[in-house]
DNA sequence: GAAAATTATGTAAGCACTAACATAACCAGC
DNA sequence: GCTGGTTATGTTAGTGCTTACATAATTTTC
């Protein structure tokens, strides 16, 4: 699914339409067990049940709602001869909800179908419905400890004042080179022998026969890399591109792409090429928007498994890059 | 919170709250950054901005919505000038959903505050929003491959089929006096050393003093526990009552418990006790309604730490137990 | 090549919830 | 005892989504 690949930035979608699917479900349950109750009556229904009458606002704070969602929650119920209301003799203000004898024999009856409920949870999602149980617990907890908007605002003005810069390779960056790349690999395909050599040796075989290694630099964090490989004379290969998912869309990929363009014309390169798969689509539109053409054959002896996209460096002519770069570098 | 208790019961209520709260994190943010989008339109702007012009169509499935949701949504981006339609030239039906220049100006802009949320909700949920992720990840692969309704159908015609039933202790089902003991000791208080005694040897500590010990089945399996304990002679105490989460509401508890009076009664016992713990809320109540009478003061050489209640059985006169006995049973 | 089915999209009505306001009851401090 | 603030609740309008329906374009089927 499109909206896993973006992470914490649609957990708030995600976490949405997994509720609408319990609700659905819990209410699919009830009618077809026969209970005269719906999923989104539960929390009230049961609270009261369970902790006898109650006013609006206990209600309310016990399940996490606004008084006004109860209270019209309540109209409903009332409507539906589950719940009354009765004024507190006590305190003119409130008012006290109870159950009617209907509402609570339609509970007492449900005993079964919870149960049945808690166990079909069990069987469809095994460990993993208890994972979420307690991951959405620690949420909670976290969330009311400490809050999530200042801690991101913080982070966010720490980024505003740094900037991505591209630097050539240095040995004591040669961890990042791995890692990066490993990351993305694993998550899409498996390192090949060959991966796995390149990148734990980029000295010796991007650099010694005559290739560079960039990284993209924020602040002092090591974001992306790429690699420039020569493969004959004059010939190059753009490989082993990766930026951390944290920090996508920060514009890191292109600079680093530009680079490596650059680095090629620098070194009177006749061609340059690259392969890819047709999984990693945001990257194969960088790749064209950078002048990159699709093959309509795959290179002929790849050096990896997973390639099905060959494409070969050729920009319009005219010069189209360099003012390219120069939005690139205001970017 | 209250309805962390109701387990797998209130999941889809919890998950939408949650949801809002990360939904209103995310307004929030773009608000303080300057950013001029909406968490809601976040998405669809992202999918278009990666993947290019699509379809109504193909944004539903990818961020799993109606085509009307992402019809609408359309409806405010194109009103806020972040996205236009274009008919499709060689389909009629289809119209081609594209960023404006100043919607993809926006996203483009959006690069720091992405990372900066990302990064900010590793600080503040840390290893728990990793694994809400996975687990939301598992989740819906599960609900995918194993729809959930039919599941607890059956487990609920199963359960149907059955009905609770109270028997006396049996040494085969010795282990099951310990575990439904420990799993609610553990998650409210501590198992103290008294416990682990008594739960590891009834026959010892119960029996042979001169007590019971109950077991709730549903079917085959053994859904909860209660014990009788001789104090002195003609006084006893009514402990380690548990019923397994997953059954809570069937009934079970208040069987288990008119089955121990029962016991007292036969055994022509003088005075019934309990201790137990204003936590307890929802079995407070139950003894309550069994005729347990709540004492102003705690028992004067409790056993047990956690004890901050104590009851004593006391019925209203004229045999009002009888007529509660055979509800119970038909229940 | 016309009829039937499918696909793509828009529109309307409804639901669950929230925010913002309105009202009434209560309470604390002078 | 009155006054300003607080608390408890109801009411209204608005939002984001869904379902159900409507419509038009396209493809399939005979």
């Amino acid at each position: 699914m499109y909206l896993s690949s973006l992470t914490e930035l649609a957990l708030a979608s995600r976490l949405k339409s997994l509720s609408d699917r319990f609700y659905n479900a819990g209410d699919e349950v009830y009618r077809n067990a026969g209970a005269r109750i719906e999923s989104r009556w539960f929390p009230v229904m049961r609270f009261l049940w369970e902790q006898g009458p109650a006013t609006v606002n206990d209600v309310a704070a016990a399940i996490g709602q606004t008084h006004s969602a109860v209270s019209q929650l309540t109209d409903k119920l009332v409507r539906a001869g589950m719940a009354k209301r009765q004024g507190d003799a006590a305190d003119g203000r409130r008012s006290l909800l109870t159950l009617t004898t209907k509402g609570s024999r339609a509970l007492a009856e449900l005993g079964i179908v919870w149960a049945a409920i808690r166990q079909g949870v069990k069987d469809s999602l095994g460990a993993e419905g208890t994972q979420l149980l307690a991951a959405i617990e620690a949420c909670e907890r976290a969330l009311d400890e400490q809050p999530i908007v200042p801690n991101i605002l913080n982070r966010h003005a720490a980024l505003a004042a740094s900037k991505v810069v591209i630097v050539p390779f240095r040995t004591e960056l040669r961890e990042h080179f791995h890692a990066l790349n490993a990351a993305w690999l694993r998550k899409y395909f498996v390192i090949e022998p060959i991966d796995e050599k390149v990148l734990r040796h980029p000295e010796e075989f991007v650099l010694k026969p005559g290739g560079a290694v960039f990284f993209a630099m924020l602040g002092d964090e090591v974001i992306g890399t790429c690699a420039l490989l020569r493969d004959a004379p004059g010939v190059y290969e753009l490989t082993k591109m990766a930026v951390d998912e944290s920090f996508r869309g920060l514009g890191a990929g292109r600079q680093l792409l530009d680079a490596a363009i650059d680095e090629f014309r620098r070194g009177k390169g006749t061609m340059l090429f690259l392969e890819s798969s047709k999984k990693l689509k945001p990257a194969l539109h960088m790749y064209q928007r950078a002048g990159f053409v699709l093959q309509s054959a795959n290179r002929p002896d790849s050096h990896y498994a997973r390639a099905d996209v060959y494409m070969i460096y050729a920009p319009p002519k005219k010069s189209a890059a360099k003012p390219r770069k120069r939005i690139a570098g205001k970017a």
